[in-house]
DNA sequence: ATGGTAGACGATCTA
């Protein structure tokens, strides 16, 4: 089963983009982010033509998460349960094809230490907490998404310049490693430890052709999903086309 | 230190 992530940045500005990579690369389950539509204004038909079920977890203009799959979606959760008053969407969950799968969309936080940042941290403290009661079901779990936090400086081109910057601050790496630390595992830096993987590049200062990237988005596993891991990869060739999205797909192949 | 670009939306806000 081959599970992708992927924040589209407008999933009605992408569809083409979309479309296109789903016939290429043929992913079963797909966890979109940043889809920038309410659930009434979401492209069901186009992506329903793909061969997927769908559902969804919208809202007007920012955030909106989305899981497209293969297998019927059932158990369905919408927004994080330890954080009911969010308004922000940012967070869905279902079971499929015999896995409990989470697409999610975590805060940038814009500044280290400024409002945004202690939400994100917040935010951040709510997943670990789900994920954490998510291991309790001993079922095989992967939560992808945009977790905008780079791990350590190897998913960071100029580790100098981005010090202590949002993005890769300590107080957000410790964030990130207190999920690893519950059980989780990081599945692409598991299958290729070594790999500069990046998955995001701005849309400023010609950052795609320079190669000046970060890894920002993963996939994380629970153990009974890090003994099925077959292959991983980044289709960063999605980031080369016209008018793309500023993330590329990230993808695991799982027995 | 600033600004560079993109998307939603219709003036800015978010990233």
């Amino acid at each position: 089963m081959k599970i992708a992530t992927w924040n589209v940045n407008s999933i009605r500005t992408r569809l083409e983009h979309i479309c296109a990579w789903t016939k290429e690369t043929q992913p079963d389950v797909i966890l979109f982010q940043e889809i920038k539509v309410t659930e009434a204004f979401f492209p069901f038909e186009d992506i329903e033509s793909q061969g997927y079920n769908l559902v969804v977890f919208g809202q007007k203009s920012y955030n909106g998460v989305a899981i497209a799959s293969k297998f019927p979606l059932e158990d369905i959760t919408r927004g994080l349960p330890l954080c009911p008053d969010d308004p922000q969407a940012r967070y869905i969950e279902a079971v499929t094809g015999g896995m409990r799968v989470a697409s999610v969309y975590v805060p940038n936080g814009q500044t280290v230490d400024c409002e945004k940042f202690h939400y994100k941290l917040t935010f951040m403290e709510g997943l670990g907490a789900h994920m954490a009661h998510l291991l309790t079901k001993d079922e095989p779990v992967v939560v992808g998404g945009d977790y905008n936090i780079t791990r350590d400086d190897q998913d960071v081109y100029d580790p100098e310049s981005w010090k202590e910057k949002i993005l890769c601050s300590s107080q957000e790496r410790t964030a990130l490693r207190k999920l690893l630390h519950l059980g989780y595992v990081d599945l692409l830096r598991q299958d290729s430890p070594e790999e500069k993987n990046y998955t995001w590049w701005d849309y400023r200062q010609d950052s795609f052709t320079q190669n000046r990237g970060l890894r920002i988005d993963h996939i994380l596993g629970s153990p009974q999903v890090i003994d099925r891991l077959q292959s991983t990869g980044v289709d960063r060739h999605i980031r080369a086309l016209d008018r793309p999205s500023d993330h590329a797909p990230v993808w695991v192949n799982v027995k």
